[in-house]
DNA sequence: ATTAGGG
DNA sequence: CCCTAAT
């Protein structure tokens, strides 16, 4: 296509810090260089390949997690994670796609960028790639090449981002199984368990790097410099744990839980250096930058789900807003603590050095309570409806609530177990780890049912007629996912895929499977109160929507949908977006439609009327000829069916 | 998942 | 761009 450009983007220089003795010395250091023929790519892909990369030419990646992080002024834009275990000649290549992602503390990316763009925004400046495995023990090692690299960042670094590498392109002979489709397994040998911790940091862009705009990387690296103690080398990660919501999958149904980390997570970074997060875990540091969400690998993309997704994103941007005091205060007192804190957010980390430090530390963040109903009359103050919320959430908070944990999409029953006997701490496992909130069988003060316990509910004080329900707002799941305990699901950061962005913050999901778990909601009993929800729920869900961004079609943009539909017609917008933006992920054919629909209708009117980057009057002119002629063809169809159908009756 | 249209 | 109904 026309409209697409070629750039190529070299990747050298990076540095793996820490790799296993046998190996090390070997390939301490390695650069390669991938050309990536498709200025569109989204971030992913490239990353992906540089993952896949990674896999190919070093094996001091054994059995490690691979993440790679591209980001600049902001977090990251993406995120992707290459699972790679080495055994003997075989390795297995598993890459599960995370698309985007990030936030810092006040920017929220809530939507994958492709690179073009990403460039534009100034958000390369900086790629991070990472090795992430179960140990860390062999980091120390490395402690002086870490700090030797990061000096070297520091002062610049050799950055090699641009259009071109040094005027050529060494082709990374990236197996296709890097970029296309994930997960991809190139072997299911199972594992050895040999692990290494390894570090990368690829200055991106060849001029310059602004750190200006990443403090936070700008304090990793402070600490790696001057800090001597092994324990601080601020290189690695840890296996750092998201919360989401997780949902049995037979209940998911075509609408998967999403997810997002809120920004205040990442915010744990620097604090780390000084806090006792840091010494036992060494992985924390890049990790806590990787805020992420997580997506189903076979999860479509169609725009709705997306919108959804970025819905998430928002929401879980605005509630993300406790430090990492309240996070440690919020889990040392429990989810049954602090009812004071309204929102109910829980922020969690886990990190896990499982040869060095045999603490875990889990947070958790922003759970939900189940959707709760409160009855209160029109005439009620504000305050008094706060006093109601706070009085329903605390009865079912404090009213003998039990956790669970589901590992897997199972109850974990036995509570003698220990973490490690029970497989928690696996990465694969970690993923699916979630905790309900079930009503606890022998609960002090049992959580009312609705049906059995009215009381639950608030009443009118005054005779006026019952008008409004409202759901908390706190929970705003599903409709049907609100009638069930909520759960929190652990998922390894790295993992964090696509479009089931989880977010600690935001979505409860239902879990059909506790029965008794109705009793922690009230559920209304008048047909009136039924009848209102929905109202209220839609007007919810749309204060929480993320639009789009929006993103302005050029003029090449323009270019190449005329030239598309000139040659399909007007009906055939799949057809459109395969041909002409197969690789524009923000563009669907839906947009594509509703462009060319704008299109017509600016072509029709007058140059003066016309706002934006002007379109040639040219384009514009093919607009109306193709419009017209298809329009046309379209009658023609039409009559051709009509009389068909005549003729058959 | 796509298409077609209204908002 | 979003939202939906209808395919």
């Amino acid at each position: 296509m026309a409209l697409q450009k070629r750039l190529d983007y070299g990747f050298t220089g990076y540095q793996v810090p820490a790799i296993p003795r046998s190996s090390r010395s070997a390939r301490g250091r390695r650069s390669f260089k991938k050309k990536v023929e498709d200025d569109k790519m989204c971030a992913f892909d490239l990353l992906a390949i540089v993952a896949g990369k990674l896999l190919q030419e070093s094996e001091a990646f054994h059995a490690s997690t691979t993440s790679v992080l591209v980001g600049g002024g902001h977090p990251a834009i993406a995120n992707a994670t290459v699972k790679h275990e080495q055994h003997d000649e075989d390795k297995l290549l598993k890459v599960e796609r995370t698309d985007l992602v990030c936030c810092n503390e006040s920017v929220i990316v809530s939507q994958p960028k492709d690179f073009q763009r990403a460039q534009d925004d100034g958000d390369l400046e900086l790629i991070n790639i990472t090795a992430n495995s179960n140990s860390s023990e062999k980091f120390a090692q490395n402690k002086n090449k870490n700090r030797k690299f990061f000096n070297k960042v520091e002062e610049g670094g050799s950055p090699c981002f641009g259009e071109s590498y040094e005027g050529k392109v060494v082709d990374g002979n990236v197996p296709d199984t890097c970029s296309s489709e994930y997960p991809m397994d190139l072997d299911t040998k199972p594992p050895p368990l040999v692990t290494s911790d390894s570090s990368i940091e690829v200055p991106m862009r060849r001029d310059h790097i602004v750190r200006r705009s990443f403090p936070e990387f700008r304090d990793d690296v402070k600490v790696v410099s001057k800090d001597d103690d092994e324990n601080s080398s601020g290189c690695t990660q840890p296996s750092t744990v998201t919360l989401k919501a997780y949902r049995p999958a037979a209940h998911i149904g075509d609408r998967r839980m999403r997810k997002l980390f809120a920004s205040n997570y990442w915010k744990l970074g620097p604090k780390l250096k000084d806090g006792e997060l840091f010494n036992s875990d060494k992985r924390s540091i890049f990790r806590n930058r990787k805020t992420c969400y997580t997506r189903q690998r076979s999860q479509r993309n169609s725009p709705f789900k997306r919108r959804k997704l970025y819905e998430q994103s928002s929401r879980s941007a605005s509630e993300g807003r406790i430090g990492s005091e309240d996070m440690s205060n919020l889990f040392n007192k429990g989810l049954n603590g602090d009812a004071s804190r309204a929102s109910s957010s829980v922020v969690g980390q886990e990190s896990s050095s499982h040869s060095t430090d045999p603490h875990v530390k889990l947070s958790i963040k922003s759970f939900r309570v189940p959707e709760l109903f409160i009855e209160i009359p029109e005439t009620a103050t504000v305050a008094f409806l706060k006093k109601k919320v706070t009085e329903a959430v605390t009865a079912m908070l404090g009213g003998g609530l039990r956790v669970g944990v589901v590992l897997g999409g199972k109850k974990v029953g036995d509570d003698n177990s220990t973490l490690l006997q029970t497989g928690i701490l696996h990465d694969d496992k970690l993923d699916s780890l979630g905790f309900t909130l079930e009503p606890n069988p022998s609960p002090p003060s049992p959580p009312p049912s609705c049906d059995e316990d009215p009381s639950f509910l608030v009443h009118c004080s005054t005779p006026q007629p019952l008008t409004r329900y409202l759901t908390t707002p706190f929970e705003q799941g599903p409709s049907d996912a609100s009638q069930y305990p909520p759960v929190i699901s652990l998922s390894n950061l790295a993992e964090s895929d696509h479009d089931s962005v989880l977010s600690p913050t935001t979505d409860i999901s239902a879990n059909k499977t506790t029965p008794d778990s109705r009793a922690l909601v009230a559920i209304p009993t008048s047909v009136e109160a039924l009848a209102m929800i929905p109202m209220h729920r839609k007007s919810k869900r749309s204060e929480l929507v993320q639009r789009r961004i929006r993103r302005p079609f050029s003029v090449s943009e323009v270019e190449a949908l005329v030239q598309a539909v000139e040659k399909l017609g007007t009906g055939r917008w799949r057809d459109v977006k395969l041909r002409a933006f197969d690789n524009a992920k923000h563009r669907t054919y839906v947009d594509l439609k509703d462009k060319w629909k704008t299109l017509v209708h600016t072509a029709r009117i007058s140059p003066q009327q016309r706002r934006g980057e002007p379109v040639p009057q040219e384009l514009l002119d093919r607009v109306l000829s193709a419009h017209a002629y298809w329009s046309q063809q379209q009658a023609k169809q039409q009559a051709k069916q009509q009389t068909e159908t005549c003729l058959l009756l």
